[in-house]
DNA sequence: CCTAGTGAAATTGGATCCAATCGACAATCA
DNA sequence: TGATTGTCGATTGGATCCAATTTCACTAGG
C-alpha cells in the first residue's frame, strides 16, 4: 500500500459531518434499517453520530427535500411510511422516467456498457444478500440509462430507483429471485444490444409495471 | 419584482424562518430575480431576511436537494446556471412525467375541473405580467393532472413546471404570447373534455417538445 | 368516571460564538 | 524570473446556548 492510500484511508470518509450524517441516514432508510414511521430525534442522532445537533438538522432538511422523511414544525422528522399507494406512486414515476431515459441513452451505449450490464446480471444470479441485490439491480438499470446525456433526468431516475429498493425486499420475499424479473432483464438487454429501441422500451415498461403489480399484490395480501 | 420586495411581501406568511427563507429564495430563483451564477452569501442573506445565518443555511440545503443551487463545501452556494442543456434536461423530464400524469388523471376530471382550466386559459389571453403568466400556465397544467391520485408524481411535475418557468420568459420574449402554445392548450383541453386520452397525451407531448425546441433555438441564436 | 384546563418536561427552532477551510497576495528561495 | 510557501482576510462548518412550541401527565371540576 502506498502513501496516498494511507492518507486516504486515515481520513474520514466524508468532507463534512453533514454529508456523513445525510448519507448514512439515507442508506439506513432505503435499506429498511430505519423503518417507516420511526421518529428521528435530533439529540439521539447527534449522540449516535457523535456530532452536534446542527449537522443532523441540515441532513434531515435534505432528506426532507428527497421525500425520505416528513418534517413538521416543532414536531420533528419521521421516516416516511411505506404503503401500497406510496409504492404505486414511485412505480408510476419510474414507469414514466425510465423508458424515456432508455430511449435517449440506448443509441449511445457501447460494447463496454453492454458487457458491464451482462456482468451485473450474472452477479445478480448468485448474490444472496438482499441489499446488495438491490444495489446490483439499480446499477444494471443505470448502466442502460447512463448515456442519455441528461444529468438531471438520470439523477431523478437514480433517486426513485433507490426509493423503490424499500419495496424490492417485499417483491423478493414474495416471489423469490427467479421470478424477480431476471428474464425481463435478459430480454431487455438483448433488445438493447440489438438496437431495437421500441422493443426495449416496451419490455422495460412491462418490467416496471409487473414489479408494481407484484408489490400491490403483496400489500393487498396482508 | 425586486428581491427586496419579495422578502418584505412574504415575511408574515410562514411559521418558521427556515420555511420563509426557503420559499422566498425559491421564488426569487425561479422568477429570475436571482440570476444563475449568483453567489449566495449566508451573511448577506441573513441580513436581508433579518434572521440569523442558521435558517439561511437550512434553506440553502433544501434548495440544493431541489437542484436550484449548487453547494460546495467551504465555498458556499451558487444559483444553478441556466443553459440550453439544462433546459433540455428539464423538458425531457416534463415530457416523460406530464403525459403519464395526464393519463392517470384524465378519467377522473370533473366538469368543475374543465371549467377551471378554461378560466385559466382565458386569463392567460389577457395577462401581461410575465411571472403571472407563468403561474397561470402552471396552474392550467396542474389542474389537468390533479386527479391522478399520485401525490409524489404531482409534486415532481409541479417542481419541474416551476423550473421550466426560468426558461419560459425566453420562450415568451422570443415568440410572443400568441405563439406560446395557447392553440395547443385549447386543443389539449378539448381532447381532455372529449375524453380522448390518447389524443390528449399526443397533444401534450407535442406541446412540451415544441416548447423545448423553441428554447433550444433561442439559446442557439445568441 | 370523564373531561377540560394547566403547567412542567421534552423537543425543536433560532442566535451567537468558535474552529476549520479556502482564496489571494506577499515573501522567499531555487 | 518563476514557482512555492506562508500568512491574512473572508466565509463557511460546527458547537453551544437560549427561546418558542408542543406534548402529556396531573389536577380540578362537572
Amino acid at each position: 500500500m502506498d502513501f496516498a492510500d494511507l492518507i486516504a484511508r486515515g481520513r474520514p470518509r466524508f468532507r463534512t459531518a453533514t454529508a456523513f450524517v445525510e448519507e448514512v441516514l439515507r442508506e439506513a432508510i432505503l435499506s429498511g434499517a430505519l423503518a417507516g414511521g420511526t421518529a428521528l430525534r435530533q439529540e439521539e442522532l447527534a449522540a449516535a453520530f457523535d456530532v452536534s445537533r446542527m449537522p443532523v438538522r441540515e441532513a434531515l432538511r435534505q432528506l426532507e427535500a428527497q421525500a425520505l422523511v416528513d418534517f413538521a414544525p416543532h414536531k420533528g422528522a419521521v421516516v416516511t411510511e411505506i404503503s401500497a399507494s406510496d409504492a404505486a406512486d414511485h412505480y408510476a414515476i419510474r414507469a414514466a422516467l425510465e423508458p424515456a431515459a432508455l430511449r435517449l441513452s440506448l443509441p449511445h451505449l457501447t460494447a463496454e456498457d453492454f458487457a458491464r450490464a451482462e456482468g451485473l446480471l450474472a452477479e445478480m444470479d448468485t448474490e444472496p444478500d438482499m441489499s446488495r441485490l438491490g444495489d446490483l439491480n439499480r446499477r444494471f438499470h443505470l448502466v442502460l440509462y447512463a448515456r442519455a446525456g441528461r444529468p438531471r433526468l438520470i439523477a431523478l431516475v437514480e433517486q426513485h430507483l433507490a426509493a423503490a429498493d424499500r419495496y424490492l425486499r417485499f417483491h423478493f420475499t414474495a416471489l423469490g429471485r427467479d421470478k424477480m424479473g431476471q428474464h425481463e432483464h435478459a430480454a431487455l438487454l438483448a433488445a438493447a444490444i440489438a438496437g431495437d429501441t421500441d422493443e426495449a422500451g416496451r419490455i422495460l415498461t412491462a418490467h416496471i409495471e409487473t414489479a408494481a403489480r407484484s408489490i400491490e399484490t403483496f400489500f393487498a395480501a396482508r
